[in-house]
DNA sequence: AACCAGGTCGTGA
DNA sequence: TCACGACATGGT
């Protein structure tokens, strides 16, 4: 039964990078027992749960997926934490862009951009407007308690915590009234989860749809959702669509950039995502990323 | 007690 | 086009 996945080695991959720089909210960190440089995570993702562990390993880090058979990483697990990408390629692309990030991608290394659920990554990312981090992980949990697919924590034996569901589907939306999906505390969002699941289950917008679109025309068509601007957009397409170019910029990008390339000066964010593209072209994606951790990290620009 | 949060919408210049 | 308040909810 209980049969673990081990893979050794892995180069720049830092699980609490990868989980924590917001750009997914369906897990939690275990911190019993664990030991130095060790890190232990449950993730409720692709219809599936996942209990890992991170270890150090003589070159990179170990992976440890629990109760995971091999099938089950190559389909599932290996694309979800985009092990197949060579970061070391991305990182040397975006440092020759800009060699100030050198630092800051080397303080915040092993981050990855995870490829998740399109319809997840919508409603979690609509939910994540005007929230912080640990709110949306809240209302994440609550909308999947209240209406997804319940899991048998026993019976699975996998996930040692305060996961008890998936993320609901479009269909399990689209069935549910305002009044229940209020229920999670979205508050003034339930509108928009609703349209949104509505246009998705109509078939209105579908993944395939948008994955035959280039990156501008699928950021208009997500646009079309209520509730759905430039920035939620953007994110969508990074981290459930696999536009790697996309570089959505929220407060915090705001004023990373104008502290790194406009002299703090007060710029529209339209011209910091047009400038960011220029800069990092397709790469675009992945320093977003770094830059947004380095900036929660040292609290950039804020005045307080 | 105001003010802010991985924003977006509607309104009015 | 652009500025600005409203919008639920919870934390500081």
């Amino acid at each position: 039964m209980n049969k673990n996945f081990v893979i050794d080695n892995i180069k720049d991959f830092h699980l609490p990078h990868v989980l924590e720089c917001g750009q997914c909210f369906h897990y939690a960190r275990v911190d019993m027992n664990i030991n130095e440089g060790e890190y232990e995570y449950d993730i409720v993702a692709k219809g599936r749960t996942l209990h890992i562990k991170e270890e150090p390993d003589t070159e990179g880090v170990r992976l440890i997926f629990y109760n995971t058979e091999k099938w089950e990483y190559d389909s599932v697990w290996k694309d979800y934490f985009d092990l197949d990408r060579d970061y070391g390629v991305i990182k040397n692309e975006i440092i020759e862009s800009d060699p100030r990030l050198e630092e800051i991608i080397y303080v915040n290394n092993g981050i990855r951009i995870l490829n998740q659920d399109f319809f997840e990554t919508l409603i979690s990312f609509i939910i994540s407007q005007n929230k912080q981090i640990p709110q949306i992980k809240q209302v994440v949990r609550n909308l999947s308690a209240e209406l997804g697919t319940k899991f048998d924590v026993t019976m699975i034996d996998r996930l040692s915590s305060e996961f008890d569901a998936f993320f609901p589907t479009a269909e399990q939306l689209y069935n549910a009234s305002e009044d229940d999906i209020r229920k999670s505390k979205c508050g003034f969002r339930a509108p928009y989860i609703k349209d949104a699941a509505t246009k998705v289950y109509t078939g209105q917008i579908t993944e395939q749809m948008l994955s035959e679109m280039n990156t501008q025309d699928a950021r208009e068509l997500l646009m079309t959702i209520h509730g759905v601007g430039e920035k939620v957009a953007n994110c969508v397409l990074l981290f459930g669509l696999g536009r790697r170019d996309a570089f959505p910029v929220d407060v915090w990008m705001k004023r990373i950039c104008e502290y790194l390339y406009y002299d703090e000066v007060d710029t529209p964010k339209s011209i910091i995502e047009a400038d960011a593209a220029k800069r990092f072209g397709k790469y675009a994606g992945y320093a977003q990323q770094y830059l947004f951790m380095y900036g929660q990290k040292h609290k950039i620009g804020i005045k307080r």
